[in-house]
DNA sequence: GTCTATACGGGGATAGAC
DNA sequence: GTCTATCCCCGTATAGAC
């Protein structure tokens, strides 16, 4: 477990503390200290502190990647594949503390500017198969046509990266006391999540659908 | 405008700055000089860097639970005053651009320590009242009896917030350009943000109610 | 209340031995 | 590859004149 290479071992403690710090409060002593390395090999390794924010950045993010791309896979109708996504999205957030941290530390200290990349990529994967998902529900008549399907990516997305990152003030709202959010929590908001998500993309059940009996008619 | 008194003069500079670039980044001698003012006057007015900081902040929190207090009064039905709600978010969060910043910031860098009144504050008003209009919803029949008010409020706040605060990644996924979210995004996303919540909250038109079911109530 | 000068500490980064 | 020692800058904060 210790035998690791010198390099991950000052990644992984540099990923620790940038996620409960944040960047310019993390000095590099503190990272070598907490790595159990002399603090002079953070400069053989990475240059600088600079670069080496980069690439814990770049780990974190194309794990990130990686991961919600292998969960989006799969078949099945819209209505459950959206289920499956936001689960994955909580798992996802869930599974380590410094990710929700860390990716709010990027947001608005750099604007994402060291991981656009990744941005980019999951824009152009993840996100955009949400959209699809979306299109697709409404092509097939069980999603409200009516809603701009980026728009209602972003709202899907919304409800737990919110959850997450804003949880310091979403824990007093829901009168909870834990630093992290309990694992507890987080699967029956994920469930509300995507039941809510759900209810706001799915026709009303009268509106449209001739197949179900439309209910017995008055007349006769 | 520039016969503002110091104390004024600083802590707008300061805002400024501290959402910018955050707290650890943003020094004495740069809000001296953003602010037209000796930086050894900071110290006479505030003691210390830590103190001005947190009265940013204060003054911020107060101005924002003030406003949300005050958009969320008046009468209606639950549907209505739902849209007004959410349109009043989308105002105050769009009104100053450092609002979203310095938020966001102080959630991650303090766990909203400096802020830990006024959320409370928010809580015990604006976010009570926003649970309190779903279970009147509820109760009239109008919204589905089966989310839990809590979670739909979070739900409901979420879309918003998420769209300011993670506006960097989030206009890459909707391909716009500016570094700030353009009044017409803000305009058109909220009113999406409304129709989705409403959209998620009430019942299906042919389940229960016989009456009115009023969906799309788009006139003005 | 406002300014100048300065003490003080800490953090990033490098040189060079082993 | 790892360690020690050290340089140098810069930011906070204070003392004290005006």
């Amino acid at each position: 477990m210790r035998d690791a290479p010198t390099r991950d071992q000052i990644l992984d403690a540099a990923e620790g503390l940038f996620a409960a710090q944040g960047f310019a409060r993390t000095t590099i002593k503190q990272i070598g200290r907490e790595a159990g390395v002399n603090s002079a090999l953070l400069y053989y390794y990475f240059g600088d502190k600079e670069r080496l924010y980069h690439e814990v950045l770049q780990r974190l993010m194309a794990g990130l990647v990686e991961r919600t791309m292998s969960q989006l896979q799969g078949e099945g109708d819209p209505v459950t594949r959206l289920r499956r996504f936001v689960a994955a999205q909580a798992e996802v957030l869930a599974s380590r503390p410094t990710f929700p941290k860390l990716i709010m530390r990027e947001l608005v200290d750099h604007d994402a500017s060291h991981a656009v990349t990744q941005v980019r990529q999951l824009s152009a994967t993840s996100f955009r198969r949400l959209c699809e998902l979306v299109q697709e529900g409404q092509r097939a008549k069980v999603f409200r046509p009516d809603l701009d399907p980026r728009f209602a990516a972003v709202s899907i997305v919304a409800q737990l990266a919110h959850f997450f990152m804003a949880w310091p003030a979403v824990r007093v709202l829901l009168d909870a006391r834990p630093a992290l959010p309990p694992a507890e929590t987080v699967r029956d908001f994920a469930r509300h999540a995507a039941e809510f998500a759900l209810a706001a993309l799915l026709v009303p059940a009268g509106a449209t659908a001739r197949k179900t009996a439309p209910r017995t008619r008055s007349s006769r």
